[in-house]
DNA sequence: ATCCGATGTCAAT
DNA sequence: TTGACCTCGGATC
């Protein structure tokens, strides 16, 4: 699940959920029993999603830092609750909202202090569900790179919040060849690109999915994608075998023909 | 019952 | 570049 769409969306439904109440902080797995004994009745002020990171606030001028990294998962209950599993790292609830939010598997969960809180942040890249506008960020930071486009935008130095599905379908959708080196692209395909994934992030913080195909509502998540973990399919605009090749140490998905020398990338609908 | 991979990151080679 | 970490659902035996 977690792209920067999902942070955005766990801190938008957290601040409404528990934002202004005294929230009862537990840690049944034990790992963060300290920082949950410490932070248990304390009034949260506010969660925010800065890329893949979360940063909840808390009125004690304590900041909780979580981040999902692969398997991490939050699940966020309305009215009764289940018991959390035996590994749930952390639990915020509120009897009175009666809303529950169970995080088990983060990469990070952790009480940062203020040198850590700014040393997190200077080095994230702008993130395009929170600035936008900040396109002129995103291509400094792609023109001081020597990485392939594919790997770049993996780099939450580059942008924040772009993982492996969106990097995929933003390049398809873009018809950019992932291995073209970051800084040759011109202006031109940098803004499209940028508007590209501001776009496909909105989308996501919207539906909670990464669905940027327009059909397929029905069936898995892969049919509602153009690339991403479709190897070995055919392209749905070209028809082409969908390839997936090792970038940035993940596997990139890219149509060899969409994404060819030629480019060639718009708003094409798919074929059939 | 067991294995494997996943929308991520970091430390150790 | 690789292995470790973390959890869980789906595939496989």
């Amino acid at each position: 699940m977690p792209e920067g769409h999902t942070t955005h969306r766990l801190a938008r439904a957290h601040t409404d959920a528990l934002a202004g109440r005294r929230v009862a902080v537990s840690s049944p797995q034990g790992r963060f029993a300290a920082g949950a004994a410490r932070l248990d009745g304390q009034v949260l002020d506010g969660v925010e999603a800065h890329g893949k990171h979360l940063l909840y606030r808390w009125r004690s001028g304590d900041v909780l830092h979580v981040h999902l990294g692969l398997v991490g998962t939050f699940r966020t209950h309305h009215g009764a609750a289940p018991e959390p599993s035996a590994q749930t790292r952390l639990v915020l609830a509120s009897p009175e909202a009666e809303v529950a939010a169970h995080l088990s598997g983060p990469l990070a969960c952790e009480l940062i202090d203020p040198a850590e809180e700014e040393a997190l942040l200077a080095r994230l890249g702008p993130d395009p569900l929170a600035e936008p506008g900040a396109v002129t960020a995103f291509a400094e930071r792609l023109a001081a790179t020597r990485a392939p486009l594919g790997q770049a935008l993996l780099d939450q130095g580059v942008v924040a919040g772009v993982g492996n599905a969106f990097r995929a379908e933003a390049l398809f959708l873009e018809g950019i060849d992932p291995k073209r080196p970051a800084r040759d692209l011109a202006r031109a395909e940098v803004s499209s690109l940028w508007d590209r994934l501001c776009g496909l992030l909105a989308d996501g913080v919207a539906t909670g999915r990464i669905h940027t195909a327009p059909d397929a509502d029905s069936g898995a998540d892969e049919s509602a994608r153009y690339v991403y973990r479709r190897a070995g399919s055919p392209c749905r605009r070209c028809s082409a075998i969908i390839e997936a090749l090792p970038l940035g140490g993940r596997a990139m998905f890219a149509c060899p023909v969409c994404q060819g020398a030629s480019g060639g990338g718009d708003d094409r609908p798919p074929l059939g």
